[in-house]
DNA sequence: TCTGGGGTCCTAGGACCC
DNA sequence: TCTGGGGTCCTAGGACCC
């Protein structure tokens, strides 16, 4: 009886494939001389580093910082910087993805560059095995690296995948590890899945330094700082899978578009624009996503890196949700009026679609006075917009409200050419 | 003097993720 | 001089209701 009951306890088998250093794989797999030189790409406008190769690591260049600190260190290694390129990413990714798809009827993507993977029917394969199997396919069917951690459940997993990560086989079996516990003990508690900068501090402080403290923690202190959150990650470090794979795709929240302006803008007219341009791409997303938004938000704010720091936003309420751009961006720029102080240096801004139903469900209004005609001729157009948009290009068509002059345009100039989705960027063989 | 109690809904803010 | 963008979930507290 007990024995039923500790099988079945043990029963699940999660693995997480991670691509190592996303980001810079997708720019050497289409340009191989990058290959051993270290290499970072950008952030938008070219601000932080967002992606490091092995070779930058090892520099000690961490991620996310301002890439004016380390003018100094690309210069003296050669360091390689590119621009961020989101359409050639978008595209490996999905190819990554497709391939993950025939090693388990059950794949959560669960970012741009992981996967969990259901291996719970497999586990009685050696999974160390298919791991490599998985590790192999997609190196040779997309050209991308992973590695792949395999647990008992999905925070175990992620953390065996940082093992798998520095082992120089690419694939850890936590399940099968002799002593789960001296894992854990070399595990620093802000590595762990849901641990932040916050929650790492305050655990420290009060003596909890690794995964495996934390695993033995009091419950009752865990819970009173970090809630129901904490109660659960305590359970998973200690093999009892709480987090279930989400397979469904669930329908987005919420749907947000803001940039920061590579100057700062302080009048009205660019402010608006560039909030035109930003609803213009938001009600694009929402079409694509068969949503309509009830409730807008705008916001702008100065540069929280200088003095007087100042951040604005205001919020309306549709009385019929829509997704047509003309009627979201009307209600964008009175809200832009209200939030704009002149004399401010707006660093940035963005709009936010939230009350988000399905397309199909608007509710008519009673005081509604557009008439079914006019509503399908608006729905006519944005297809249009859209469909053009998407063969000739973003911004082939589009309103003369988003700007001609568009100074708060985002700034990349390292960026490496489409070549997966875009003719002209194709790579030429000669 | 002494001023209910419990439920629901909503929102803002705080934490986290990649 | 130069510091990303787009999400999720949870909780506490207030409003409101009977």
């Amino acid at each position: 009886m007990l024995s039923t009951v500790l099988d079945r306890k043990a029963e699940k088998r999660f693995a997480l494939v991670d691509c190592n250093n996303f980001y810079v794989s997708c720019e050497r797999l289409f340009n191989p001389a990058l290959m051993g030189k270290p290499v970072v790409v950008l952030s938008n406008n070219d601000g932080c580093v967002v992606a490091r190769s092995q070779e930058v690591k090892d520099l000690g260049i961490k991620m996310g910082i301002p890439v004016f600190r380390i003018y100094e260190l690309i210069k003296r290694y050669d360091v390689q910087v590119y621009s961020s390129n989101y359409s050639l990413y978008g595209d490996l990714s999905g190819r990554v993805m497709s391939t993950l798809a025939y090693f388990a009827p059950d794949v959560e993507i669960y970012s741009i560059d992981e996967a969990f993977i259901d291996l719970s029917g497999f586990r009685y394969r050696d999974l160390t095995e298919y791991g490599n199997e998985i590790r192999q396919r997609v190196l040779q069917w997309v050209g991308i690296p992973v590695s792949v951690g395999i647990a008992p459940t999905k925070t175990l997993a992620k953390l065996a995948n940082l093992i798998a990560k520095k082992s120089s086989s690419g694939v850890f079996d936590l399940s099968v590890y002799p002593s789960m516990d001296e894992i854990l003990s070399q595990v620093d508690v802000g590595d762990i899945w849901g641990i932040g900068f916050k929650y790492a501090t305050w655990l420290r402080d009060k003596g909890i330094n690794t995964a495996l403290q934390l695993k033995n923690a009091d419950e009752s202190l865990i819970r009173a700082k970090m809630g129901i959150v904490g109660v659960k990650l305590q359970l998973e470090l200690r093999g009892e899978s709480c987090l279930a794979m989400e397979l469904l795709d669930n329908p987005k929240k919420g749907t947000c578009v803001s940039r920061s302006f590579p100057q700062s803008i302080d009048t009205l007219p660019e402010l608006k624009e560039a909030i035109a341009s930003f609803t213009h791409r938001a009600a694009e997303k929402l079409r694509r996503q068969k949503q309509s938004a009830s409730v807008i938000t705008v916001f702008a704010r100065t540069s929280p890196f200088r003095d007087n720091f100042y951040s604005n936003s205001a919020t309306a309420e549709l009385d019929l949700s829509t997704n047509y751009t003309i009627e979201l961006s009307r209600v964008a720029a009175q809200l832009t009026e209200s939030i704009y102080r002149k004399g401010q240096n707006f660093k940035k801004a963005g709009v936010i679609m939230t009350g988000l139903v399905s397309e199909k469900q608007v509710q008519g209004n009673l005081f509604d006075v557009s008439n079914d005609e006019e509503k399908m001729r608006s729905r006519n157009l944005m297809s249009v917009m859209d469909t053009i948009n998407e063969i000739y290009g973003r911004d082939t068509l589009r309103f003369a409200s988003t700007g001609v002059i568009q100074v708060w345009k985002t700034k990349s100039e390292q960026r490496s050419p489409k070549y997966t989705t875009c003719w002209q960027d194709l790579l030429e063989v000669s």
